[in-house]
DNA sequence: CGCAGGGTTGATAGCCTTCAAGGTCTGTGG
DNA sequence: CCACAGACCTTGAAGGCTATCAACCCTGCG
């Protein structure tokens, strides 16, 4: 959800840039276990990371997606806590704390930034509540795949990519795979998409729209 | 569930409780509606306020209760995302945007103090998607009556007074009035609680949490 | 080829919603 | 003082949506 694109560029931040170092991880590999000591920022370069809580009998429901661009860690106080996976192999950036606060501590267009993106992902939490509590699954899948668009900035095309599976949608959603495959079946039904493997086409969006019943 | 005690006593906080308004507001009325300019920040002194948000065709699905001492307004950006609406009448205290947010440009605590209410939210809406997303209408109900319970500081005594009515509740929780009703039922006859008019009896906190399935 | 993992589809069950009725408390007015 | 209306809460019965359980398909891989 978190979009951070005038991190790069500007002066000072080189600096930061100069002691991040970038990792790799593999699917389903753990990038802050929940509770670990909060001493890094991330940010996604490649792949796809998702954040997620459970219940005490292990239920799973995924927090976020995080995309290319995206900022792991803003909601980190002195520990983590959610825990945070690759979903697919990912490549991170990692940024140590202590010199990503001192730099916020003196550049005030930098901690303005950075409370925006926190903003921003309190925002998308309760839009996400909306669609938990009170949408069906088809508005929830089609509300999903808009998302999804929405942040898959450099597409010109109407075909999405979805890196994660249906499990993971469905942990997303707060539904089951099944709910979410015939989601995806009646969605396609209706004309307003198209499955293939591994993407969704979307052919029509209004319709989307339409069956979202987005929020106002 | 953003609490604010050290935002008093401090001496430069003097100057923004000098240019702070005391308002009254009526049941049901609105304190910022959804998309007007984020001016002002308010704090609770009395009552109870709930913001929420809307689907196109008007299921509505309550953000968060806020009670005396919580703070609203640090979600916006430069309009309100949501709506907030008094639940009973409430005395609220007025802090004007610009002098508060120049206080804290200078302030490298308050600014802190501010971005950990703002986590705290985020983390507060974190849990609220593993309950809506994945817990049954009991466990809803047990891990609301706890959360409201451990924000009622001042209360010695296992009394809860619930300020705001089934119906909140219900679109708190992501419910129908009749779910949250037949829930608090059933939690009364495991002898967990007991229903009286306007507060609930927390009996058994230890079966409340086992029947909330909290996340660990 | 056999197997495993992910996805889809079908049948059934269960939980919550919906619709409906009755109960309780409060405030008002006769 | 009591009747009554209204709001809110509770309870009951029926239905719908999603979960659950199960089978099948497809793909990739050893």
């Amino acid at each position: 959800m978190v979009h951070i694109a005038c991190l790069e560029g500007t002066s000072p931040l080189r600096l930061l840039e100069q002691c991040a170092t970038e990792v790799i991880f593999q699917s389903d590999e753990e990038i802050c276990p929940r509770g670990s000591t909060a001493r890094y920022y991330w940010r996604v370069i490649e792949g796809c990371v998702r954040t997620f809580n459970l219940t005490g009998d292990g239920r799973r429901q995924i927090e976020d997606f995080l995309l290319p661009g995206d900022v792991l860690g803003l909601d980190h106080l002195r520990t983590a806590p959610s825990a945070a996976e690759a979903v697919i192999p990912s490549k991170l950036r990692c940024y140590p704390r202590a010199s990503a606060d001192a730099l916020a501590a003196q550049d005030p267009a930098l901690r303005i930034h950075l409370r925006a993106l926190t903003i921003m992902s309190l925002h998308s939490a309760y839009l996400r509540m909306l669609l938990l509590g009170r949408k069906t699954a088809v508005e929830r899948v089609a509300s999903f795949l808009l998302e999804m668009d929405s942040r898959n900035c450099r597409a010109k095309t109407n075909s999405l990519q979805l890196p994660m599976g249906r499990a993971d949608i469905a942990d997303f959603l707060g539904l089951t795979t099944e709910s979410v495959s015939r989601a995806l079946t009646q969605l396609a039904q209706t004309a307003a998409i198209e499955l293939s493997r591994g993407s969704v086409e979307l052919l029509d969006r209004d319709s989307l729209a339409d069956q979202a019943r987005k929020a106002a």
